[in-house]
DNA sequence: TGCATTATCTGCACACATGCAGATATTAGG
DNA sequence: CCTAATATCTGCATGTGTGCAGATAATGCA
């Protein structure tokens, strides 16, 4: 590997690190936890999910994310919905108002990085938001296959232990 | 706020979402919860903290603290070494070898951005790898004001139970 | 209609992170 | 030296997230 390449990889490291952290803090502060942000994320990106959906989504059980709908209905976040289908099912949907608490606890670094942003011309403002608008998708993939890692491994700790 | 703008602030929030949603499926996939995370990247950062400057940093209390240390340490991140020129204090140190670890939960994000930066010329990378170096600084700001204020929200909830 | 299946919820137990108060060890100041 | 201050650790209690097993409600099929 050479020298500018192990920089990149350090810078690239050192990014990720100070944006991980980031959300992190701004979940704090809106009073979630990482589990209930995860579920509140899928939740409003795929614009209602039900519970068994979820469920599969975060990897608890169904008793789990009951709890976890619970939690995260009572903060005020989520509301339940019978679906007129099939009424067994309970479908969750991100309440657009509550958003907006996430959406606070993201200001800060908004306001940091539009200062940084502003240095930067037009023209390259234009190519840095074409990169987030790739980037985000890449790294939910990225998300997905640790967390089926993740899992899988655990499933072999679990099988293991028998 | 114009069209643009409201695009802009979209595909920003959709992207911090998907970094924070990744880091913190990182962290699971060490074995580190968020706050353990979060000790671990200033631990390193710093190259070494004392187990009082640890808790200033995460805003636990020393008791806490030390609970935390005792299980980064157990699990093989960081080590213990007392200050030489103050035998109270404990020098709380990274492991470097296991942060391969971490570095390793990382990599299917830096694979698949990898995959990403590949689409741009070598002057787009190299502006948006300034980018980088340059927002890392200001989301681990952006991290501090979001913390000192969700810190300062709890004392004054706690506060007014009295 | 009756019975099996599916979706969600509830009761119980457990593991674990954290705060608090007091204990221990070390240093600093008189 | 003796005492106060400092740094970390330990015992205890508490809150909370989660799994598991069984309960409840709704659907689908014979």
């Amino acid at each position: 590997m050479s020298t500018a390449e192990q920089d990149q990889r350090a810078i690239f490291r050192d990014y990720i690190d100070a944006v991980g952290l980031q959300a992190m803090a701004g979940a704090e502060a809106a009073g979630l936890q990482a589990s209930e942000w995860y579920a509140l994320s899928r939740i409003s990106a795929a614009g209602g999910l039900t519970s068994g959906e979820l469920a599969a989504g975060t990897g608890l059980t169904t008793g789990a994310t009951t709890r976890l709908i619970d939690r995260l209905e009572r903060a005020g976040y989520v509301r339940r919905a019978t679906d007129p289908a099939d009424r067994r099912k309970v479908l969750v949907e991100a309440v657009p108002d509550a958003l907006g608490e996430v959406e606070a606890a993201v200001a800060p670094a908004r306001r940091r990085i539009g200062e940084v942003l502003g240095e930067y011309t037009p023209e390259q403002q234009a190519l840095l938001f074409d990169y987030f608008s790739r980037a985000a998708p890449a790294f939910r993939a990225a998300t997905e296959e640790i967390r089926a890692a993740t899992r899988k491994k655990a499933a072999t700790r679990k099988k293991k232990e028998r």
